[in-house]
DNA sequence: CTGAATTTTCAGTAATTTGTGAAAATTGTA
DNA sequence: TACAATTTTCACAAATTACTGAAAATTCAG
């Protein structure tokens, strides 16, 4: 398959971001090039837009799989497998949150969970398990928020984040009308 | 210098998160060991505690500080620098927040806006522009809401924080009471 | 059930990233 | 200014991660 110049230039940074978003440059590449193709793509559709060896479009399918990022479909007479990703935006951005969170978050607050049950020995350890006590609560609190955006419809999660710099309003407004 | 079993797994367990926070090993390390102890550390302190070379410590350093991480003192009489992190936990959570933007996204919002800028030379193209502007518009959003929570104090963050479940309530109310 | 089409696995290699020691540069005090 | 203490740089080595082709496994139409 093809690809556009623009897309090409698009796929091309989609690829050096790719490392630093918890992926790597071929998934990176991949997955731009499914979400800015309209039409569902093969496996060696992928391979030959992005240059790269039909096993290692392979296994980049597998780990976009397991980041729930894309959506398996079959086309009626082709034995083929098509892949594209979902065209709600907010939808991707919901699973990336959600999945960064189970990869970033969650084996990070278990074992802060854990060092909070041990004794301390020492002044030094109190130290340290006040620090684990204050990440602690703070990942929890993110942890909560992720939740709830799990629940949120796209209207309501763009509305949300439209409100911007209204936030900090809102809040204040929320202090003195509705809790006193 | 000599850490206590409950540092020295935190410490462990930071090094191996640290690569899914787009820092890397030591860096992870380095930064568990300086949060987690009361006391500022000097180079020589860092690179035992974590047996680590002198020089792998001072690029450590160099990227801390790019992070805006930690904050370098003096001691008086003694020609070493030492390092410590904010003791304002919030503080940190800002400033990851703040430099994993500047990393994360500004790069690919100005690759978007060039993008959005070209002339599409087909449908094809005029498929990809429009969801270029779908993840251009979020991104925006997500930076709308960052540069919100940088002016925010620690105290009106973590009220914001704690609302958790909350939030989507919030948002109805200001839709009933306050929008019309 | 068979076999061609398709996908996955995996061992070896290639590429990239990280870590070290030695040397250079910088700092600050006497 | 001179020099010892300290920090930084950098070329190379070590470790890790990513990619490939070939072979194995799976799928499904006939």
């Amino acid at each position: 398959m093809k690809i556009t110049a623009m897309t090409q230039s698009l796929v091309l940074h989609f690829g050096e971001m790719g490392s630093r978003w918890g992926l790597n440059r071929t998934l990176g590449q991949m997955y731009a090039v499914i979400v800015l193709t309209e039409a569902p793509l093969n496996a060696d559709q992928i391979s030959e837009a992005l240059q790269i060896s039909r096993s290692n479009v392979s296994m980049g399918l597998k780990e976009l799989k397991s980041w729930n990022l894309i959506k398996l479909q079959h086309i009626p007479g082709d034995r083929k497998e098509y892949f594209s990703a979902p065209s709600d935006i907010w939808e991707i951005a919901r699973t990336l949150v959600v999945e960064r969170r189970k990869r970033e978050l969650d084996p990070t607050l278990s074992t802060l969970r854990d060092a909070l049950m041990e004794q301390p020995s020492n002044e030094s350890d109190e130290y340290t398990q006040m620090r684990v006590k204050q990440m602690h609560d703070l990942m929890e609190m993110v942890t909560l928020w992720t939740n709830e955006m799990q629940g949120m419809s796209s209207e309501k999660l763009a509305t949300l984040l439209k409100m911007g710099e209204g936030i900090s309003k809102i809040l204040d407004v929320k202090d003195k009308l509705l809790l006193r």
